[in-house]
DNA sequence: GTCCAGGCTCTTT
DNA sequence: AAAGAGCATGGA
């Protein structure tokens, strides 16, 4: 399918750390989400998306959000702060992917005090290790991330081989807590502060975290993570005090606080102020 | 060697 | 309630 949109680009949302699960190839990116696979080719103002395994358009669409006007947020995002139109600017092609929540909860407990680089490749182990096998793409294997009924009877000390370090056990006890029978669609109907609540009884999940699953897993666009890069930035270019900068968001931010997020978070890493 | 990465848990004041 | 130590791991 051809999806015209100047509000897509390939490049960014492969940096945008949102997703760990864009892999580079020779034109564009292998995307593995919702049990498919597709290549995704810029040219432009278009991306031409090639469904590699699976057939259901509808989820990539949803994927990539693409029912949401991001000309419009630009709109109503431009204006408020110096910063925040550089971002807009540097990071236009830049927006928030609806990932699974399952998958969510797995690859952001792996993410805690961890870097990008270290997340992706342990996630991609994850996958090759347990994940059904998909697809080929240019002579590389794709494998689909693992359901719990697929990592039920991995250890600790497996979940450790794949690179997640300390995080081992949270992902053993969430696994197990999933086969036991934690019911994540039900999270759904729970408005914002049950839904961050009950997120944060999983081990692994602090506020950070769990705003992030919130904002990629359930759409709750008004979310604001705050990792040591935002901390960064709020402090730098907002001038926010260090002590509660929750507080600050809270009072600055509105419109599609989570959005706008995005694209700090991505301009600020990229040029690394 | 030290610091840092999309921080969290557990313990101590 | 708030602050501090410890935590796997690899790259800068």
């Amino acid at each position: 399918m051809k999806i015209k949109n100047e509000f897509i680009n390939c490049e960014q949302l492969a940096q945008s750390g949102q997703t760990f699960r864009w892999y580079p190839t020779a034109s564009g990116y292998i995307v593995v989400a919702n049990h498919q696979v597709a290549h995704l080719r810029q040219e432009g103002e278009v991306i031409h998306l090639e469904m590699l395994y699976g057939e259901q358009e509808h989820l990539w669409r949803h994927y990539l959000d693409l029912d949401r006007d991001y000309g419009e947020i630009h709109q109503r995002l431009q204006g408020f702060h110096p910063y925040l139109d550089k971002a807009l600017a540097y990071g236009k092609g830049i927006r928030v992917l609806n990932q699974d929540p399952y998958e969510m909860i797995m690859t952001f407990i792996i993410s805690a005090n961890n870097n990008i680089v270290r997340i992706t490749n342990a996630v991609d182990k994850l996958a090759r290790d347990y994940g059904d096998y998909l697809c080929s793409y240019e002579g590389i294997d794709y494998y689909d991330f693992p359901s719990p009924a697929q990592l039920e009877d991995v250890t600790v000390e497996a979940f450790r081989a794949c690179g997640v370090g300390y995080r081992d056990r949270y992902l053993y006890d969430f696994v197990q807590a999933m086969c036991a029978g934690l019911d994540l669609e039900s999270y759904k109907q729970l408005d914002d502060v049950k839904l961050k609540s009950a997120l944060l009884r999983l081990k692994g999940v602090g506020e950070k975290v769990a705003n992030c699953i919130m904002l990629f897993g359930y759409q709750r666009t008004e979310r604001f993570p705050i990792d040591t890069w935002m901390k960064k930035i709020l402090i730098q270019e907002f001038h926010a005090e260090e002590k509660d900068l929750q507080d600050y968001v809270k009072h600055h931010f509105k419109f599609h606080s989570g959005i706008a997020q995005q694209y700090l978070f991505y301009y600020g890493r990229m040029v690394k102020s």
